[in-house]
DNA sequence: TGCTACATCTAA
DNA sequence: TAGATGTAGCAG
């Protein structure tokens, strides 16, 4: 008798491990590691799914109490049991349960029915076809005639298409089949995301950098040395002409490479490289992509259709059967860690997942992440650069303005005089602008001038954001108002917005510059699907001459005709409540001022301050990675921050404020005993109150990953038996990315 | 003693 | 997670 090792699909920490069951002897083939079942459970025997994590044929629960799997899901979903190991892997690594790592390892099928494709095929010859098209003519059997023409262009035609399309009725398709004039036959269909099929052979050729690099790691790879790269190549220096010679390479192996990217917004143009060089041997994933969508491209890499997968995290776990390379593009990008448990930093579970399948992994950033570079010069990964851009166009010329200055000089306004001037000249070169805001919304908040209320959120503790429809909103919960016409408390009328977000420079910028064409994109303006794509090609286009927007206009998108970047306020994200606020401003602003002067002519970029003089912001003046690594790597040496280090974040959650006080008091109590200064907090988190719930952060800082597992450990089993932790949350981070 | 409301335990 | 079991409080 065969036993399964089965974890129950239920996320919860007391199920967090594997029950036996019996395999009926009719399911035993179908019954292998890492397939989904459906089990009795509990008392009432109530239907669940799990997961087989393990066959055997000694039980050790007491045999006479155990209980038959009721049946095998789809067959086809068995992978290999390496992902349960991966998965394994990430619950110890992030601290979470089996079942969460499970879900995002293994992709399971949702109910989802593949779609059946029928294709009518002519079986007769052309003469035959004539001879029945002049009866149906006699008999002004219009449909029939409509099918024939069909016929006679193509041989085999989509089924769908006749009905849908060319109006052509069941009865008419059936008439033919009886009449043996065609036959009738089904594929299964991949719903295959990208469009359009056009394959153009253009190799470019690659600088000796590129070229340099390509060698670096291919003989490394011919030597079967597995490694991790980090490519470090400034913007424009042609690091996705690496990544492609490598795949090509990789596929010529046999073997299979994976990309990963840290959004969708990023796919466009990087997917039509990739399609131009591999057809369809490429596979998109996002999340646009229904479940259905998602799980067939999976198949399609699992039968070998496919030689590279394009994808966010999600990519990363498909099932190739001989995967020889995994790319992270942009590794330094915060959208790589889940925000959802298990809390996985995608770069980190590539390099293991590479390590457990023998793949090569290569790292790309022109900034990268301070832990990657730590690790590269640590020896840990190979430091391998691109420090050309590939067209002979120059760097970009990077201008600091210090907005204090501005003040003394009594321009109130948020363009600077520099800025001005710069915008004017481009505007009558008829060149393009982007102007850069790391912000959304119309304005910061809205206050009362009498009496100075804020009008906040009535769930979080946050000012609403005035939006030009006149509503309020609260960019936290999504809680919206009509902005009150009085002041709510004195009833004064002087109640007006104050700060600035992307709508209010649009408006700014029409009333500076009225004779230029102005497009916005942001959060609000990208709702719909594809509009992001829309209004990045209707700049392309030249439809307008100056772009406002958030993050969003940073990342990946070349114009060609930008010649001038303007960073409006660039210490929004500097003093953000986070070890790596820093970092991020340095990354942002490198990608800004990289959008500038793509071509031949030359750029400028003008970032606007009040705090010239910080690392950060002079680093990206002289565009000096290195001069901002040295600085910033002091730092966190000193205060003992990732990468020196590992970070537990803990966030506690409470709707009421005293328990949380006291929850958060206890808990960091624990771990000061066993820590003392290790131990950061507890303190309000940055919104201490969203969603009618209060929240408080703790950070413990530890060297080892092993004891700070131990001591999370530990903090756990004590919320458990304590009673202080009836209504509270607390949550978990390992090596968290975002400050609470 | 019987009942409810709520807490705690257990699942193979 | 959900049902089964345990416990405190209370009316009668």
């Amino acid at each position: 008798m065969q036993y399964a090792k089965v974890i129950v699909n239920i996320s919860h920490e007391n199920l967090d491990k594997t029950y036996e069951y019996a395999i009926p002897k009719e399911w035993e083939p179908y019954a292998v590691i890492g397939a989904q079942v459906v089990i009795p459970f509990g008392a009432g025997n109530r239907e669940r799914k799990g997961f087989i994590l393990g066959l055997t044929e000694t039980p050790e629960f007491p045999p006479e109490k155990i209980k038959d799997i009721l049946r095998v899901l789809t067959t086809d979903t068995v992978i290999e049991s390496q992902f349960i190991q991966l998965a394994a892997w990430i619950r110890k690594r992030y601290g979470a349960t089996m079942n969460d790592a499970l879900r995002v390892v293994l992709p399971v099928k949702k109910g989802v029915k593949e779609k059946q494709e029928k294709y009518l095929h002519l079986l007769v010859d052309r003469e035959k076809l004539f001879l029945y098209a002049q009866e149906c003519e006699r008999k002004h059997y219009h449909a029939r005639l409509r099918l024939i023409s069909l016929l006679e262009e193509c041989d085999t035609i989509l089924y769908q298409e006749a009905v849908n399309d060319w109006n052509i009725s069941r009865d008419a398709i059936k008439k033919f089949l009886e009449l043996g004039i065609i036959g009738i036959s089904t594929e299964r269909k991949y719903r295959n995301p990208i469009k359009e099929t056009i394959q153009i052979e253009n190799k470019i050729v690659m600088n000796q950098w590129q070229q340099d690099a390509v060698e670096a790691i291919w003989s490394d790879y011919e030597l079967k040395l597995r490694k991790v790269y980090l490519l470090h190549g400034v913007t424009g220096s042609g690091k996705t002409q690496v990544y492609l010679e490598l795949i090509e390479r990789v596929a010529k192996k046999g073997k299979q490479a994976i990309v990963l990217i840290p959004e969708i917004s990023l796919t466009v143009a990087m997917m039509q490289r990739f399609y131009e060089r591999f057809g369809d041997r490429v596979s998109v994933l996002h999340s646009k992509l229904s479940e259905g969508e998602k799980y067939d491209q999976y198949e399609r890499a699992k039968e070998g259709k496919i030689d590279v997968m394009i994808g966010p995290r999600s990519a990363l776990f498909s099932p190739f059967p001989n995967l020889g390379l995994i790319v992270v593009d942009e590794e330094h990008e915060p959208s790589y860690k889940s925000e959802l448990p298990p809390k996985y930093h995608a770069r980190e579970v590539a390099i293991e997942w590479a390590k457990m399948c023998g793949a090569t992994v290569v790292l790309g950033s022109a900034t990268p992440s301070v832990e990657s570079y730590f690790k590269a010069k640590e020896g840990e990964y190979e430091l391998l650069s691109l420090p050309e851009r590939v067209q002979e166009s120059c760097q970009p010329s990077i201008c600091v303005v210090d907005l204090r200055e501005e003040l003394k000089a009594r321009n109130f306004s948020i363009f600077s005089r520099e800025l001005k001037e710069k915008i004017k000249e481009r505007l009558e070169r008829k060149e393009q602008i982007l102007l850069f805001l790391n912000r959304r919304g119309y304005a910061g908040f809205i206050s009362c001038r009498q009496c100075g209320l804020v009008l906040e959120c009535p769930h979080c503790q946050v000012s609403l954001t005035e939006h030009n429809n006149g509503k309020l909103v609260c960019h936290y919960c999504g809680h919206e108002t009509v902005k009150p016409q009085l002041c709510p408390s004195c009833s004064s009328k002087y109640i007006a917005s104050f700060g600035t977000g992307t709508e209010k420079i649009e408006e700014l910028a029409k009333n500076e510059f009225p004779q230029a064409k102005i497009l916005r994109m942001d959060k609000d303006t990208t709702g719909r699907k594809g509009s992001y794509a829309s209004i990045l090609q209707a700049f392309d286009r030249q439809e307008a001459d100056i772009l406002i927007g958030t993050q969003m206009i940073a990342k990946g998108h070349d114009f060609k005709n930008v010649t001038l970047v303007g960073a409006l306020a660039a210490d929004l994200s500097l003093y953000a409540n986070d070890f790596r606020s820093a970092e991020r401003t340095f990354q942002l602003l490198c990608q800004v001022a990289g959008r500038a002067g793509r071509r031949n002519i030359l750029g400028e970029a003008i970032i606007q301050t009040y705090n010239p003089g910080h690392y950060s912001i002079q680093a990206v003046k002289e565009q000096n990675y290195e001069k901002f690594y040295e600085q910033e790597i002091q730092f966190r040496e000193l205060l003992r921050y990732p990468p020196l280090g590992h970070l537990l974040g803990i966030l506690v959650v409470s709707p009421d404020e005293d328990k949380l006080e006291r929850a958060a008091m206890l808990l960091a109590g624990v771990a000061k005993e066993q820590l003392k200064e290790n131990v950061i907090g507890p303190v309000n988190a940055y919104r201490y109150w969203i969603k009618d719930k209060y929240r408080k952060v703790i950070y413990i800082k530890q060297p080892e990953l092993e004891l700070l597992d131990l001591i999370k450990k530990h903090l756990e089993s004590y919320i458990q038996f304590s009673s202080h932790f009836k209504q509270i949350n607390v949550y978990f981070d390992v090596d968290p990315i975002t400050g609470y």
